[in-house]
Order: C-alpha cells, then structure tokens, then sequence
DNA sequence: ACATGTGAAGCGCTTCACAGCG
DNA sequence: CGCTGTGAAGCGCTTCACATGT
C-alpha cells in the first residue's frame, strides 16, 4: 500500500529520475536491480523508495521507464512550474543562473539580486541584475516561493529575512552560515567546506587504522 | 565513554565548529543550549555530538570555546594539511577556486585543471589553469587525496577515472550525475537540482494540505 | 543551583527474505 | 521462472529525563 514518502527517500528519487533520463536511448523498460546499479543504491532500497509512489512495476519484467519518470515527477511536484529568485551574483551566483539544468526540472529563474551597484544593470546569462530593494516587490509579483542565498556569509542573515518577509516559503542557503527564519520557511544549506570536511574526517579516520592506534596524540594549542 | 562519532554527526560537527568562530569577539563559554539556538538543533543533540569528542564541558557552566574548537578540528583531521585539486573550470570552478573560507579549514588547492585548450594557461584566482593531461602527475606529486568535480554531466565520469587512476582516495563531485568509482574511493554529491527539488517536494505536499486531498489528479501524459 | 554527560526508550530507515504475480 | 512489492527484523540515530559533578 501506498505509504508516505520519507524525508530521506526524496533525495534518492531525484537520483533515479535522473539516472532514468540518462537511460540510453531505445531502453524502455529497467528493471530495480540495473537503476540501482545507475544510482549507487542497493535494488531493495530502489524498490521500497519506488513502492511510496504507487505499484508501477510488473512483476518478472521491470519498470516502464518513461511511466516511472513521470510517476516520479509527479511525486516529486515537477509537473508545475516553480519561479525562483537568485540573491547574491558572484561566481556561484553566475554559475547558478547559467545552469541549465533547472529548466529541466521546471525550475524557472525568476530574478537575480545583488546590492553592489557596479552588479546591478549586468547582464547574467538571461538575466538582468536587479537592486536588493527590488527583491520583496519581485517576489511577489513574480510568483516566486523559492529563494536561493549565493550571498558572503556577513549578507545572508540579512537576505533570508527579505526573502521570508516577502514571503518566500523555502531558502537554498549556500553561505557557510546558519540563517535564521520563521518556523514555516524551510531552509536547505549546502557549504562546501562542510563538505569538504566530511571527507576529510573520513580519509583520516582511513588513516589511524581500523586497529585505531592514534600516532601522533595532537595535543591542545 | 567516548564513542565512536556517528556519520550523520559529522556535518553537524562541522556547522558547530562553523558557529564556534563566529562567535562574538570576546566570549570564551558557550553552553549547550546557547550553541544549539546558533546551529539550529535541540541542545541534547549538541551535547550527545560533543560526547563523541570526550568530556570537554564543564557541569554547571558550559564549554570553554577554544578548546572546543580545537577539539572539534582534532577530530574531523583539519590540523593537517589537506591538498585537493579542481576539475572543471566553469563558473563553479572559478567560485570554488577563490573560495577563502578553505585555507580557515586546512583545505589547499593544489591544482586547477580542464580539458579546453582556451582554458589551459589562464588564471583562476592565484592559479593558473593546467591541462587535464597533467592531472595524474600533479595529483601524486602534490599529495593530494581529494579530487572535486566541476564539470558538465559528461565529463563527470571521465575525470572521476582519472582522479581514481591518480590514487586520489575521495572525490567531491558537483556534476548532475552518479559517477562510478573503486569501492575504496569515497564520493559525495553535491547537485543544485537535487536540493531544489527536495525544497520543491516540500512545498508541494505542503500545499496539499495534511489533509492531503489531491485537487488536480496529475494524470499520466 | 545549574548545565553536562548518558543510559534507555522511541523512532525511522535499511535490509532481509520471501510471498505474490505476471 | 523472474522480478516486484512488502511484512518483519535489525540497526542507528534522536530524544528524553535524570544522575552526575562542580
């Protein structure tokens, strides 16, 4: 029976539609054990992340690809459209804007912002480069009920209350900082240094040995 | 009894150590609960992590600051060195290249790299771009054990060979695509689209209410 | 008095293993 | 016969609640 998605189920689906659009061209069916050689999960996960949506599946064949994908961007809200606002036009800020990934998934960019006037007017990719003070206004106008922060650390708090305050209802944070917010806005941060130190824990974990004898004893400073 | 540090304690870790910093200019105590209002968790979870570390509090006060910033970095490897190198000159690249905020956490870039000739030669912040045929040799004669991926999707599993050939041991892979390693190289994945439509499924099942009548039933196309 | 450190209970996800069905 | 769908067991993390220590 059709249970609910779990939070940590929802990453994963976004992996396997992708992993389904990079099928190759002709295959129209997959079976739970070739998609979860594709997305680096084991085939039972596969088939209980899969059972959430509904039975999709024929027993003894596999999955049709292309009912699978659309199952799955239905499940995942990606059969309408969603407008963002991109605040912060640095290197990343740029990258993101540019990427074209999102209208893919029907992510639309609805605005970029920066408060620097030497950035405002710019052109980045499609876009042009509005003051922070249009953000609220734009927001609204525009639809938009996500905002992305590719602002420095010292501007996000400050961007995260704009975007709440005009009613932005998730915020992509990807300043190396926790921004504060409302109970009923829902933040995603992504700091590469954090993941850069994910790694780094790991390797050196990897390297004082399973038998964990710790070489050098790293005294305090 | 000091444990050993969970998986999904790490990330955390780091934003603690990231709160840690930015700190008030002069404060040298923080409490539990002062340090999980800043990291955004409950203040039994701040201290369960810390436990993993050692015994670092003191009851009835809190944790001396430094010495606990010193302890996290101990723990997480970040008082060595960590050289890396960066695949894939685009705007993240770039963004990725410049980033300050890796030199605070140990992390070095030893190398920039892409395959596109008119690429090859420029400056990238204080590097200059090297070709991808020079990416083995720079890897093993610089040390560096962790390999991050800005490249489109198609270049993505390519270089994750390379780096893997190179004898990197972990790889940071931005590109929107599973790539395929040996199994004592670890991966992490960082994709843009993948957050967003995490945020999105949110707010989709949000606006289906908790009552959760579906409204327009999203047939098949 | 007050905040840490921690057993133990609770919860959610993963994995197993096989029944169910084409 | 083969692959899906799924109860149930197993596991790890979160949260609680209080003993512990200063």
């Amino acid at each position: 029976m059709k249970q609910p998605v779990p939070k940590v189920a929802v990453p994963r689906l976004t992996v396997y539609l992708q992993c389904l659009e990079d099928l190759p061209h002709g295959v129209t069916r997959v079976s739970s054990e070739e998609l979860a050689a594709r997305a680096g999960v084991n085939s039972a996960k596969v088939r209980k992340d899969l059972s959430y949506l509904g039975s999709y599946g024929v027993r003894g064949v596999g999955y049709d690809a292309a009912h699978l994908r659309f199952q799955i961007r239905r499940e995942l809200g990606l059969t309408r459209e969603w407008p963002l606002v991109i605040v912060g036009v640095g290197n990343l800020g740029r990258a993101l804007a540019n990427y074209g990934g999102f209208a893919q998934r029907n992510f639309r960019v609805a605005g970029v912002f920066d408060d620097d006037p030497n950035k405002v007017g710019t052109r980045v990719g499609e876009h042009r480069v509005e003051p922070l003070a249009a953000l609220a206004a734009a927001v609204v106008e525009r639809g938009a009920r996500i905002g992305v922060i590719t602002t420095p650390a010292e501007a996000a708090q400050r961007v995260a209350d704009l975007l709440a305050g005009a009613g932005v209802a998730s915020i992509l944070n990807f300043a190396p900082t926790v921004v504060r917010v409302p109970a009923h806005v829902q933040v995603r941060r992504v700091d590469f240094s954090t993941e850069l130190q994910v790694l780094a824990f790991h390797l050196h974990q990897a390297s004082m040995g399973p038998a964990g004898g710790d070489p050098s004893p790293d005294l305090p400073s």
